[in-house]
DNA sequence: CAGAATCCTACCCGATACTG
DNA sequence: CAGTATCGGGTAGGATTCTG
């Protein structure tokens, strides 16, 4: 593994482990149907229009969701999960797991530390 | 899984996935001894003494890694990882490989993307 | 409807200087 | 040695307005 690829994996978790792109991803997946861009604005609960525009277009990018436009008045705009990032999500999954069943020791950590003598 | 729990996962995954948590941890780990706080200076490459203190308390509140000082003059600080800390390295592992693996697949869709008409 | 553009604020983060 | 304190540029991100 070199340098340069380390680098690559490391910018690429950083941008799916950003506040929005995980939720983004699960809301499709569960749709399990191309969905509009208003209904993942409402189901991605939080998240502003210019955020979850961002987030959808850096997603195209890594080739995790397609962006389907139908030219219509008004215009209709689907969005869906891809192979691609159905298959990083299932990657994920023990990972997120692993973390809310140690919420708990994370939490005892956090309080010992803060309790601790200056 | 309730929303809080979701929530407090969702920034979990988001501190450790910053830019530097992951590699100090591994660093830490591949040490297999408490490293003083120089040394992780050196091997972290590119990081500033201000956002490696600030990763190693952040990780440390999480319970990830421990701190111990040593009251000497000049101080020696040591750090080293813990076993949760471990754990989730462990856990991050494969989806690590799987995105190394899969960084030509999402070169690949960042050009097609790229390169199509607006 | 699905955005693009604009404005504005908060904070991230690096560089530098200082301290026990 | 291992920090803390301070300053300042850059950027993330919300609110609002406008448009095909």
């Amino acid at each position: 593994m070199t340098d340069a690829e380390d680098a690559l994996a490391r910018e690429l978790l950083e941008r799916i482990s950003a506040k929005w792109p995980l939720w983004v991803l699960q809301v499709l997946r569960a749709a399990e149907a191309p969905v509009r861009f208003s209904r993942v604005l409402e189901r991605v609960e939080g998240v502003s229009q210019k955020m979850l525009t961002q987030t959808l277009r850096a997603l195209e990018r890594d080739g995790l969701v397609t962006r389907t436009l139908y030219p219509q008045v008004p215009p209709r705009v689907e969005y869906a999960i891809t192979p691609l990032g159905a298959e990083l999500l299932a990657q994920i999954l023990p990972l997120w797991r692993w973390i809310v069943g140690h919420l708990p020791a994370i939490e005892a950590a956090r309080a010992e530390v803060d309790g601790r003598p200056a």
